[in-house]
DNA sequence: TCGTTCACG
DNA sequence: ACGTACGTGAACGAT
């Protein structure tokens, strides 16, 4: 409370006020363009079903797919209508052609509605910048949360949407430093685990998920397949989520046996992690709250339901909490250190960004490199970790520039 | 206002 | 037999 929130209440004022400098240009040019696609998928659909609908309602496509093109239904919602997500979709995609046209239009509306003309509203017209709110009180777990806009959630998985960084800029002179985390939760796993495999691969500086590959699969690690060290990533990911092998296998794609298999591997090349895991489920049955390294707590009021699902959703957010937790106390110790850091050195730049393991700070262009060692140095150094906690920092003059 | 969908870490 | 990954916010349709 005292020693990492209070203090980073003025650090977040600072970052709310400075903002981030948004381009207008850029932004509608991509409109346009999104536009553009959005008027030819929209036509390409109407003719291959040979009606006009809302193409944006979750119903009259299920009516339309399932009901008219009597496609295989699958999941329904909850509601009793037919289901119609992308991983609904993505099952039909070979059963007919419109489905692929759907999932682009979903896809690129969402990117134009919700990204280029939902920034576009909140650009503040005196700087030309858009002031999110920045809350320390609405997550669970410690981390914050963004809105009005949500800067956190800016798309970067595909490329289409990854274009709509490029309107993330600095103003002339001035460039952007951007600096993450690397594998901050996996390296938190290990030390708050303490097992030696794992605290070893960080310490000799291996890549985590290939070496979990060669665990998982029993291979060398010069045997790793580009699929297995993406499934290894994925099985890590979900280690850090409190692990259900049903969630694993329909992540994977693979049979349930499958995905306990995996799971069964992982623990015995990472014993320590299933025991740590297990003392965070004792401690949150034991106490009623599980706590991070610097003693955030959460009560994890499911664990006491009679509901075996909401109970076991307590299990997965006692397993899931501290090591979430431990990441956000970690990175506001570092916006606290960055800002101090940046003020002693006298330095002309200012943090506008947060985004769970990831800084951002708008600079002076000839104190750019002064800056990332300020930023770095004050990420690397907010906790003393049995491994080590390593961030990366690149310049550009746009938040896409400075992610390739 | 609620449910669904989908963008991020 | 049942329903499941953890944490968020915003747009949209339906009511």
């Amino acid at each position: 409370m005292y020693d990492i929130e209070m203090p980073l209440v003025l650090g977040l004022d600072c970052m709310e006020r400075a903002g981030v400098l948004v381009d207008r240009m850029t932004l509608a040019d991509i409109h346009i363009s999104f536009e553009a696609e959005l008027n030819r998928l929209s036509a390409s659909i109407y003719e291959k079903v040979g009606m006009t609908f809302n193409i944006l309602s979750p119903k009259q496509i299920g009516q339309v797919l399932f009901d008219k093109l009597q496609l295989p239904s699958g999941r329904k919602n909850s509601s009793g209508t037919y289901s119609t997500d992308s991983d609904e979709l993505t099952r039909l995609i070979d059963e007919h052609p419109v489905v692929r046209d759907i999932l682009n239009y979903r896809q690129i509306s969402k990117l134009d509605s919700t990204f280029v003309l939902g920034l576009q509203k909140v650009i503040d017209p005196l700087d030309g910048r858009v002031h999110s709110s920045f809350s320390q009180v609405m997550t669970n777990t410690g981390r914050l949360s963004s809105a009005e806009p949500n800067l956190q959630n800016i798309p970067i998985r595909s490329d289409l949407g990854s274009q709509i960084r490029r309107a993330f800029i600095a103003p002339p002179g001035r460039v952007l430093l951007d600096a993450d985390y690397s594998q901050i939760e996996l390296r938190l796993l290990a030390h708050l685990s303490q097992d030696e495999n794992m605290m070893n691969a960080f310490l000799h500086n291996e890549d985590i998920h290939t070496n979990t590959a060669a665990n998982i699969f029993n291979v060398p690690k010069e045997m790793v397949q580009p699929s297995m060290r993406s499934a290894a990533k994925t099985v890590n990911f979900s280690i850090v989520y409190g692990i259900s092998d049903f969630g694993l296998a329909q992540d994977l794609g693979v049979s349930f046996q499958e995905a306990h298999h995996y799971i069964e591997h992982y623990y015995a090349q990472y014993p320590k992690i299933r025991a740590y895991l297990d003392s965070l489920k004792k401690m949150g049955y034991d106490k009623g709250y599980v706590e991070t390294m610097f003693g955030r707590r959460r009560v994890v009021k499911e664990l006491t339901s009679p509901n075996r699902n909401i109970r076991n959703f307590g299990e997965r957010a006692a397993m899931n909490t501290p090591v979430q937790g431990t990441a956000a106390d970690i990175i506001k110790i570092a916006m606290n250190r960055v800002s101090a850091g940046l003020k002693k050195e006298n330095l002309d730049a200012v943090l506008i960004l947060q985004v769970h393991d990831e800084l951002i700070v708008e600079c002076r262009e000839d104190q750019a490199d002064a800056a990332s060692v300020v930023l770095k140095h004050a990420m690397e150094g907010a906790a003393l970790l049995r491994v080590p906690l390593i961030a990366e920092v690149s310049q550009g003059l746009s938040w896409y520039e400075c992610k390739t």
